[in-house]
RNA sequence: GGCGCUUUCGUCUAGCGGCUAGGACACAUGCCUCUCACGCAUGGAACACGGGUUCGAUUCCCGUAGGCGCUACCA
């Protein structure tokens, strides 16, 4: 019988979700909602000494703006709970003494300090088949001997016992046969008396199996562990429902080598975390996706594209459409550059795709921590003006680069001219627009503009090309010079639509002081 | 070092034995124009290398080289 799909997206709370991690998240949600599977959100806290208060709730904030949702989990219910591993301590200690008690786990004794000493003194030493009859552990040790460490209460782990000259075959859904030979593995540790918790590939085990997964979708870095987890499966008799793996690619670093890091991002300037992220020890702040003017549906579509997509030419998708579209069998096998540049266009896309009415609350905030108040009416028009222009920004290296209005944040720089009289005149722009006549023709313009009734765009343009035309003037030289007055250099909107919005009398304001400036 | 994964324009990628090797981002040029732009059009730009297999390899196999990952009582 067919099993429901059933995944999992399994974070430790050690700090903010990186965005690698989300693009995990969401090929799972898409591999779920596709076959009408589950979702399950699980914490993997096995690790007591890494643990980061505020962690757990940053990443379900971090889901709950991207828009993916989970089935269960925790802060999610469900039948398959704890979903907390730390909450799951006696269900893994009866699955460590399972494997104990029919010898595929061995307990040791070894302390870590003895474990670097050797690896210290031997060159590639590793706790396995070759070397575990060494060491102090119950393989080397009476029965006797090792119930009297326990009750003199010295602290133990319990280790995988691995048979050696086998070859392992993980079947994987992206890479296909990956063979690994068992002597290569080592003995690892499932379990550690010290904190009574298992390790993660134990308790990753008995979870999936006890939480009914049927797809591991996961990051390639496990895929050098794939083969101990399926020697796991068969030690507890597990083969018959042991999930199918997937190994996704890693994002790596958009220049130079390595993997993506949140350095990275600080020098590039693009975020690495979802949210903004307070550091509880350091007292840093990391930007986030969201504070940076990201839209969530924008972050969604740039992740699921780096590593795969639909087979043809088509970019732009909505989530559902993302959900019908996914294959595992599609997804690229070699990591990908992190190419926030394309994440700009990305955003751009979508905004443009949201009315300007969705633009303007940022905006006004914008505006507010600028000291101007606005009516959201005029707001949505300075928007509609500007949305189609191009900002400048500097890179790390000192060089300025141009790129597309890509953020609501981006308006502000190219269009505080709406609300505030220039203060200097752009020295390029004087040089190149202020003619031998523009005095002449700018206090005529005032004239002809001082009798105007009607101030709207038509209203201003019907007199003022009436005016241009009967005296045979170029429009360049009265509209840059204009500008100038206006703006105090050569860009922005068509000139009606700054002089309308600003008004009649600053408009008249604003000529007189370039006069006298100029 | 060992083991594994991987390799198409600068970047993300399409391709699943025969193609003028396609798209997108970025870049350049032209058109449009009252400026800066947007938009539109055009352009430059890639199959890592060497062997096989085959009538024919970007595509399949094997090496080499590069990249990435793992190699913990971390996940």
């Amino acid at each position: 019988m067919e099993r429901k799909v059933r995944v999992r997206f399994a974070p430790s709370p050690t700090g903010p979700l990186h965005i690698g991690g989300v693009r995990t998240a969401l090929y799972n949600y898409l591999f779920a909602k596709q076959h009408g599977g589950d979702l399950i959100f699980r914490i993997e806290d096995t690790d007591s000494n890494r643990f980061v208060p505020g962690a757990e709730e940053y990443i379900i904030e971090s889901f709950k703006w991207l828009g993916i949702k989970f089935d269960e989990g925790v802060s999610f219910g469900g039948d398959h709970g704890p979903y907390r591993q730390s909450e799951r301590r006696e269900i893994y200690k009866t699955y460590v003494r399972q494997l104990l008690d029919n010898g595929r786990a061995y307990i040791a004794f070894d302390t870590p300090e003895e474990l670097d000493a050797k690896r210290a003194e031997t060159e590639n030493f590793q706790y396995d088949a070759t070397t575990r009859l060494q060491m102090r552990n119950s393989l080397t040790m009476t029965a006797e001997e090792v119930e009297a460490r326990i009750a003199a209460g010295e602290q133990y782990v319990v280790r995988f016992r691995i048979e050696p000259g086998e070859d392992v075959h993980v079947d994987d859904l992206i890479r296909g046969d990956v063979v690994i030979n068992s002597s290569i593995l080592d003995d690892k540790v499932l379990y550690k008396s010290a904190d009574e918790l298992p390790t993660y590939h134990l308790a990753n085990i008995v979870d999936d199996h006890l939480m009914e997964v049927t797809h591991v979708i996961r990051g390639e870095e496990w895929l050098p562990s794939a083969p101990l987890h399926v020697l796991l499966y068969r030690a507890f008799g597990w083969e018959d429902t042991m999930p199918r793996f997937a190994h996704l690619p890693l994002l790596l670093k958009p220049v130079g080598n390595g993997k993506l890091s949140k350095r990275d991002g600080d020098k590039l300037g693009f975020p690495v975390f979802p949210l903004e992220w307070h550091d509880p020890a350091s007292g840093n702040v990391s930007r986030g996706y969201r504070e940076s003017g990201y839209l969530p549906e924008a972050v969604c579509n740039f992740l699921a594209l780096l590593g795969w997509n639909p087979g043809g030419d088509k970019e732009l998708m909505t989530l559902d459409e993302m959900v019908q579209l996914f294959d595992l069998a599609h997804c690229s096998k070699n990591g990908a550059k992190f190419d926030y540049v394309k994440g700009f266009w990305f955003n751009r896309e979508y905004l443009l795709r949201h009315p300007v009415e969705d633009w303007v609350p940022e905006f006004d905030r914008i505006l507010r921590a600028e000291g101007i108040e606005c009516s959201a009416e005029r707001e949505a028009t300075v928007i509609s003006l500007m949305k189609d222009k191009v900002i400048e920004y500097a890179q790390p290296d000192g060089s300025v680069k141009k790129r597309n209005i890509s953020f609501v944040a981006d308006l502000w720089p190219l269009c505080r001219f709406f609300f505030e009289a220039p203060t200097a005149y752009d020295e390029k722009t004087v040089k190149k627009a202020w003619r031998e006549n523009s005095r002449e023709l700018m206090t005529a313009l005032m004239d002809v503009l001082r009798g105007i009734d009607d101030f709207s765009v038509e209203g201003q343009e019907q007199v003022v090309h009436a005016w241009i035309e009967a005296n045979g003037y170029k429009m360049g030289d009265v509209m840059n010079a204009w500008r100038l007055c206006l703006v105090g250099e050569g860009k922005g909107p068509g000139m009606y639509d700054i002089s309308a919005f600003i008004g009649k009398e600053e408009t008249l304001r604003r000529m007189e002081s370039a006069l006298k400036a100029l």
